[in-house]
DNA sequence: CAATCTTGACGAAACGTTTAGCTAAACGTT
DNA sequence: AACGTTTAGCTAAACGTTTCGTCAAGATTG
């Protein structure tokens, strides 16, 4: 592959000259550029980010680490950070954690390795494990969003979690019901415990208690849900009502529900966390409290750019 | 940030020794290696894979550009081929053309330039446009899917999008229907053209003509499928069964039928090409034709693979 | 016991850029 | 005409690795 050496040579100029005439940080006259421009069409010349990136010590990538790329939750939010990132004229390195702790920081490592600018972590762990990640990233910019506890040395993006979970909670307490259940998250989560919060004490300020039957665990994905689904609604009393902590779970609820051989809305009420873009063509008797995922995602890519230029 | 140099200075040893500790690619005595594991550990040194792929002349990441990061056909594929890249040791730079074929040119250009051992494109394009690819990717190691004209000069995994279409629309033919329609894809992209021969010939085979006003476009994206379908219900006579070229279209049709005030599948059958993953739970009614996602990642990994290591 | 081989570790030369520092020509001032 | 100043372009030294060739020192051989 033709190096900055080769374009040199066939346009007849040093590559000091290529550099300026390429990168545009130095004047070069216009006959040259033109003679240089020729060149590097005619090799095909690319130039080489990794030296570039290895003299000027960074690159124009920026991390993101997800947990789920699945997950029309994080896919928007992909979508919309790797437009913003794109604008500011950065590559995103996209890192998928698969919900596993260990790989999510294997992925930081990661990242750090290829000196990217900057990263954007979404979390997958504990309080805990989210704890060891300043130490991972040592140097490196980094903001954490969605399930990022508070207390972290670093910007967080995050929900207001509780609120979420009191909205929708509240809507299905509004239409009357009495008998509310859950199916909760992963409870090492922090943004689990949250809405978790959120739910009961909406519960309490209508003076409902709840009973730990009422309560199912899910893993924030569809397999799981479902039998937590079909839990909750084999128990007695049948809850009228469930409040599910995110979309994807959402889904496995309602399998649970058809394979009860009971409807939405006629014998339970749903109401959950995380929109799907396109649910209200299939789910108009749903009620969801939609993440404003293009908002997070500008937010975390202005406090990223801004932790990026302060690190200069 | 810590380099080798520091590493060895901290372990009284030379840069070669840290070098070979860390890679594993000479014998370093057990003494010896333990203390260039301490000096790593005590300076939070991460190597720099920048150096490193410079010097080496290739990198551990691969390619992947795809048209669309919110449709679940990608999304799957993304996963897909992250897992398996991750699997033969290879991290995935991730570019989202948006259906822009000069953003695709671009991002084929970007992976060039960071020397990634190797690119998989699903091309968003006409087959012109595909033509330009083996040029801009120059000696990059390229595999291209889903869109992807036949002659093109390097390895390409595409459905068989005629057999596809056939299948999906002989299912409405067996339901009796004789007024199908379509909502098509646009008409530029093979992969269009391909579901719409499969698609008339299943028609011709059974003696049915098309007519014109039950042929709409749209652009592979919900909303214009939405007008598309209105357009189709409100033509006369009105079609008893709609084949629609993919996923999010089928979205849009949905909404459409939801709109004109019918229902699926008691005034309309509806079939299409692209499953989501949990469509079932939601959409009984439906009839999609699945691609083998993992099977078609599993493909264009190895041959990337392949060429990977055929470029040694 | 000398000659040859292994061995573990090292020194130094790349890899392809960027950039500080330099040269020499061209210019404007007196 | 002699002097600084500016300037376009060049030379060469980095950046942090990998790797080839070297080198002592110990092991093995004839």
């Amino acid at each position: 592959m033709a190096t900055m050496k080769d374009v040199a040579k066939r346009a007849g100029v040093s590559v000091a000259t290529v550099s300026a005439a390429l990168s545009g940080r130095a004047f070069v006259s216009p006959e040259l550029k033109a003679r240089v421009a020729a060149a590097v069409a005619e090799l095909g010349y690319a130039p080489n980010a990794m030296a570039s990136g290895l003299k000027r010590g960074t690159s124009a990538l920026v991390g993101l680490i997800v947990p789920d790329i699945t997950n029309p939750f994080f896919t928007e939010l992909v979508h919309c950070i790797q437009r913003r990132a794109a604008q500011a004229g950065f590559t995103v390195m996209l890192g998928v954690s698969d919900d596993e702790p260990a790989r999510e920081a294997e992925l930081v490592r990661l990242m750090r390795s290829h000196r990217v600018a900057g990263s954007i972590v979404l979390p997958c762990g504990s309080e805990e494990d989210c704890r060891k990640l300043p130490g991972l990233a040592a140097g490196m910019p980094l903001v954490a969003g969605d399930n990022a506890p508070p207390g972290l040395p670093f910007d967080t993006v995050v929900l207001d979690n509780r609120h979420a979970a009191g909205l929708a909670t509240r809507h299905l307490l509004a239409l009357g019901h009495k008998a509310v259940a859950t199916v909760s998250g992963p409870s090492h989560r922090f943004v689990t415990r949250e809405r978790m919060l959120g739910f009961e004490q909406a519960l309490a300020d209508h003076g409902l208690s709840l009973r730990p039957a009422h309560v199912q665990r899910g893993d924030f994905r569809v397999e799981e849900a479902r039998a937590a689904g079909l839990a909750l609604l084999r128990s007695t009393p049948r809850p009228t009502a469930i409040f599910v902590a995110n979309n994807l779970m959402l889904i496995g609820v309602m399998q649970a529900v058809a394979e009860a051989g009971l409807a939405v809305p006629r014998d339970v009420s749903i109401a959950a966390i995380d929109d799907f873009p396109w649910a209200p063509a299939f789910m108009p008797a749903l009620t969801t409290v939609r993440q404003p995922i293009d908002a997070m995602a500008e937010a975390a890519m202005a406090q990223l750019s801004e932790r990026i230029a302060g690190a200069e």
